[in-house]
DNA sequence: CAACTTTTGTAATATTATAACAACTTGCTA
DNA sequence: TAGCAAGTTGTTATAATATTACAAAAGTTG
């Protein structure tokens, strides 16, 4: 098997930097659920177009208070927990584990991993794309012959923006 | 710079495959801290024994639970974490944050990045180096001009012993 | 419509982690 | 060695994250 040689592709979760609006991605959601079978109910999909409108990677409380706004009565923690737990066994959404919060993935129709850079300053995160390193876990896996479920690749640092910030200091 | 090809070395967290016995690491960490001039005191030793001890990643309340019985006075939360903090600073213990739990590190002497490769069904976690990884990751990081802190590589999954057992059936 | 499945609501509670401040240790140094 | 300063630990309370268990509602199918 070669591996392959692509460069690795990044995504911003910030809306700043997002290849495509909420409401599109949306909609591709919807589409995608469609095809599947699966039912992206009015629930569902508020969570996940506040994680959309989101800049950042969102707590479940924060979308529980979120969420007290928007609708006459407020929704309690397994409403929430049910919604995020559907999203990401659609590929829809992710869960950062290392913040115990949750972005949306950005290429929900490919099944791919995804690895995130968080600021630990600012609090984006951006998600990138890298098959060698998909490669380097299958092999290893391979190697201890452990059947993979789920993978999280997460790096904590300071983004571009927040380093040049500090550095006009 | 050269990418290193070196192949990755695995090392299981389980007493069953650890290369050196809990003795030998906590010596080990004792000379490692001296060295240092940081101070491994007895709490922080009985924290970290206990991890050496156990075969899988362990929650943090778990470790307050088995130091009940170790010590005259229970010992809060607040002790454990604190004792946790440390270990992790120093590179001897590492959070496998999908699982709110922890472990010994395998090489604390080397500055590395560790892949764990943890099973849902026995528990156990396996530590896997793997040069490229922290390479791929280092690209990535450069490329968004990102500055790294912390790095957390986790696979989710069965390992092979619970794979035979499960075909055994 | 009736029976059934899936989803959501609600209340209670479990689990993980931290804040704030007091007490104790350790190592220094006057 | 007394006394101070820094670092470490103890203690209480509480915050933040997540799940269980069961009831109600909505959607689906015969």
């Amino acid at each position: 098997m070669a591996i392959t040689t692509e460069s690795p592709q990044a995504r911003a979760n910030s809306s700043r930097f997002s290849q495509s609006a909420p409401a599109e991605q949306l909609a591709m959601a919807m589409n995608l659920c469609k095809e599947r079978g699966v039912r992206l109910t009015q629930r569902r999909r508020q969570v996940l177009k506040l994680l959309l409108e989101r800049s950042r990677p969102t707590g479940a409380y924060e979308l529980i208070d979120a969420l007290k706004g928007r609708n006459a009565r407020p929704v309690g923690p397994p409403t929430v927990y049910r919604a995020l737990e559907f999203l990401t066994a659609q590929g829809l959404v992710a869960k950062v584990e290392s913040c115990n919060a949750y972005v949306p993935c950005a290429h929900p129709e490919r099944d791919h991993d995804c690895i995130f850079f968080v600021c630990s300053e600012c609090g984006a995160s951006v998600e990138l794309e890298d098959p060698r390193i998909e490669q380097c876990l299958t092999e290893g896996a391979a190697q201890l012959g452990f059947c993979v479920t789920r993978r999280a690749v997460e790096v904590q640092g300071t983004c571009a923006h927040c380093n040049s910030a500090n550095d006009a200091d």
